[in-house]
DNA sequence: CGCGCCCCTTGGAACGTTCCAGCTTGCATT
DNA sequence: AATGCAAGCTGGAACGTTCCAAGGGGCGCG
């Protein structure tokens, strides 16, 4: 009766079973799965005509069956908050690398910048029952993690979690942003503007920690902060803002790399050249920030190995080695490029010269 | 006799199922199925008491028992060869959009850059029994994508597939590199040299339309062309090769943007100016391009357009709307930034300036 | 010769859904 | 009063695996 009759049986394809093959090699079902699944105590025969059965009917066991009866997926579900931002490829990278050593396969899956969409995105997963989640700079509400902690273990990435449903990986946005402010004032700056990252993961600490490392530096009525975000676009816009200030600032220190490429340009667009009349700090140092065109002094936030701590942290809930949670924090670095300098000469005149370098040399020893 | 006892007799969480919920209702399973699907036919009653059920638990269905029994997973697999190129962000977000308005889940798989990665990545997403599968820019042989096509419908980005067992959506690097070329023409170039992409995908098309292009303009004489590479990496050393050549080219047109950007580090070290020196031009108008500091002439290419087509000839196999296989080819268009200018002074006195400025009228002509 | 053991192999139950045929109930129609 | 029918609901079979208890030979040993 249906308008195309026969050939609407099947749904589609559905490839040949484990049975078609137990049937080709001649063997039973149970016999076929144990030589996929590779175990012991199979002679050679037997395992020779089931591989070639397998090969024959190009057979691919079928993970949907496989994780019902197993009751595990053997799958790590990975959300993404923004593909576009190149310091998720080293995150990626990283998580790829050790889930495969750890032999689960990993599915992603991205919120395209947008919170409900992550949500919808981080519900897709627990569907598929996934056996651990990791959240990539999550925007979403507090309580979606939590909610999602409730059916699997999640490690949150470069957000910290204040309550105990999961693991977290970040890194020291304090420590990260008083490095960058202390490499400015190696070089003699005070006037150490900052652009802010908005509701990036991760922004607001970057501004609590500029604010600490200026005011520790005895440099707080120097403190300028600006909206910006973690964009380029972001960092434009926060960079003309600073351009209008009366003393203009000797140095900017932007939320993220893609924040200090925009400030780069919109500096270099009034005509600044960088680092001679500005210097600039970014943060995360991504790819873009290592390009020689750009070549931008950032603090380094090593993606690759957060990525592969978060897996860590996963496996160990899964196979419950630990229940405690734990929060890890790893150690930012700077990376010195070609966007910051000396303090520019009239910087030294009029600003106020009156306490000397101390700051230099207290830095060395801080580090 | 397991070292932990009682604990681990669940092997880690798995949820509450469909009984639980229906228990706790108060009905039976198949009602509890006939509201989470959505099926008309149920009391307001029932369904609110389901409903009700369903928050207490936490219940979520689980997709691989749905799968397996409606035999179809509403999944599309995606593997990228290299999430850290940022043209891939695009073609993602379109993949994403275009699917979620279909009412499909995608999951993304990555290559990391290797082949045989590649390969891996796509049997995982295979064995998952995805309904459909898009390879983006794929580098493993093409008898992986064939055989992928015996089971399950495929649509290649950015490699033209010659059989017919799968579809593709490419765009026209033929026409693209003609554009490049032509429009170093309209600025008066002749020695318009090229840095190849390597493997990568597309790579060869985009030499074969410069050296057609090249041809087509009778500027045969003038054909240079390098190795290079679609990374930074290999833009750079394509173009210090470039360099070292007698009469230098005066533009340089390259595989891709991340190539350019590479070009371009080069090209500055080497203390010449683009675009007062040489002009440059990239391909993808990957995000990096339109970077305001960057601002790299390039060919576009639609990645997001592109990614939503592929979901579209997905469907249209997957519902079996379509047998026939298609290959679409999306037309390239030139976006004009700052990398391109007129030809130098010297280049017009030194180059063959026998036959004038034919070419620009000509260009304006065939766009 | 009979017993036990090891090696290899097997069928059935279970996993959590959807689908389907069929059941009940109540109401309108004859 | 009997019948028909629709609305609402239900239980069992099926999906393709893994796991488990148990079956069948062959062989060495007492």
């Amino acid at each position: 009766m249906s308008p195309r009759g026969q050939d609407t049986k099947r749904p589609s394809q559905s490839g040949p079973t484990i049975l078609d093959v137990a049937r080709v090699a001649g063997v039973s079902k149970s016999l076929v799965s144990m030589v996929t699944r590779g175990e012991a105590g199979v002679s050679e025969e037997s395992r020779k005509a089931v591989l070639e059965a397998i090969e024959e009917l190009n057979y691919r066991p079928n993970v949907m069956a496989q994780s019902l009866v197993q009751r595990r997926t053997r799958i790590l579900g990975v959300m993404i908050s923004d593909l576009r931002n190149p310091f998720f490829g080293a995150v990626v990278s990283g998580i790829q690398g050790r889930a495969g050593e750890l032999g689960y396969r990993v599915l992603f899956n991205t919120g395209d910048r947008r919170p409900e969409k992550e949500e919808g995105a981080i519900e897709n997963l627990l569907e598929l029952r996934v056996d651990g989640l990791i959240l990539a700079s999550p925007r979403v509400a507090d309580a979606v993690i939590v909610r999602a902690g409730r059916s699997v273990p999640v490690v949150v990435l470069n957000r910290h979690m204040t309550d105990d449903s999961s693991d977290s990986v970040t890194n020291d946005n304090i420590a990260g942003a008083r490095l960058a402010v202390e490499h400015c004032l190696s070089f003699g700056h005070r006037r150490i503007a900052f652009i802010k990252g908005g509701v990036g993961a991760g922004a607001r600490t970057r501004s609590e920690g500029y604010l600490r490392a200026m005011r520790d530096f005895d440099l707080a009525e120097h403190i300028v902060m600006v909206e910006g975000g973690h964009t380029e676009e972001g960092g434009y816009r926060g960079a003309q803002g600073l351009l209008k200030m009366k003393p203009l600032p000797t140095a900017i220190f932007a939320s993220n790399d893609l924040c200090a490429i925009g400030a780069m340009n919109a500096l270099e667009e009034a005509g600044l050249k960088i680092p001679d009349d500005v210097s600039l700090v970014g943060y995360d140092n991504n790819s873009l920030a290592a390009l020689r065109h750009i070549s931008l002094t950032t603090i380094d936030q090593p993606g690759e190995d957060m990525g592969r701590s978060a897996v860590e942290r996963l496996s160990e809930r899964i196979k419950e080695e630990r229940t405690a949670p734990r929060h890890d924090v790893v150690a930012p670095s700077l990376v010195v490029r070609s966007t910051t300098g000396p303090l520019p000469a009239e910087g030294v005149i009029d600003g106020d010269a009156s306490k000397p370098m101390a700051a230099p040399r207290r830095l060395s020893d801080s580090r």
